[in-house]
DNA sequence: TTATTGAGTTAGACAGAGTCCAATTCCCAT
DNA sequence: ATGGGAATTGGACTCTGTCTAACTCAATAA
């Protein structure tokens, strides 16, 4: 999984897998953040979708990465107070945000355990947790 | 500390402990954020602190609440992809958001231990770790 | 008392992220 | 071909937060 190429077919694929219509656009989407290891943004996501020739629009930029979260197929990040991060990695980790550089990387998960944690009200069921490191510079 | 008392003097007081200057604007908002136990959004601290009338701009708001921060008067609490959270609160402890509501409560620190933290790369210190359980209703 | 100074405050213009909407285009099934 | 639903589009709009230049205020100096 780790070493996965990622192409265009595949990724239509992946999309039909869940539930989601693969046009072209939501393909080129879906190649700009699952190609990279990185965590994008919004605008990001945007500028790598219309490096050659203006093809997606904002709107479409958004409706997609939401539908994507809908879908469970990525992510949402939030960190940084301007803007939200897009995670193509749903496998359970955690965060490491370096406040100089707005970098952000992940952590696996595996080796961290959390105990002590208070028992939820009634009627509310865990949606995630997320654990960010807020690192800078020494 | 818990059944602490606020009041504007005892608020300049703590202001001025912080090296901060007690204008009239500051001590509002300190009372604002302090007299509540609440996590408020900037524009809700603007609208408490002008509810009867209107005495403090929205620039006031926003460079206190920075110089606030700054000071480790109060934390900052990034859940919403729309809006940044003051906590007054800056005791160790996490929280708990309530994604249908957007309610934010704290959770204590104390009984949580966190083990199985991978190494800080060289040059970076930890400037914090937030943990953030979001739940949904059931 | 008046002048000076500098910190604090202000309104409003501005910037950037994200949403909304009506109009268009695309694609597929008939 | 064509009709229709889904997808996309540009652009206007909202909202949070920042910036700026003018103004107020209080404290101190003369």
């Amino acid at each position: 999984m780790e070493s996965m190429q990622y192409t265009r077919d595949n990724l239509a694929d992946k999309l039909r897998a869940h539930g989601i219509n693969p046009t072209h656009q939501r393909i080129e989407i879906a190649f700009a953040l699952f190609s990279r290891h990185e965590h994008l943004s919004a605008d990001q996501v945007m500028a790598i979708v219309n490096e050659r020739h203006s093809e997606t629009s904002k709107a479409t930029v958004y409706n997609t990465l939401n539908l994507f979260l809908e879908k469970l197929l990525i992510r949402e990040v939030i960190v940084d107070p301007n803007k939200v991060f897009y995670d193509p990695n749903t496998e359970p980790h955690y965060h490491m945000y370096d406040l100089q550089s707005g970098r952000l990387t992940d952590i696996d998960a595996a080796d961290i355990k959390v105990t002590g944690l208070p028992e939820l009200p009634p009627g509310v069921v865990t949606a995630g947790m997320d654990i960010i490191i807020r690192v800078r510079p020494a």
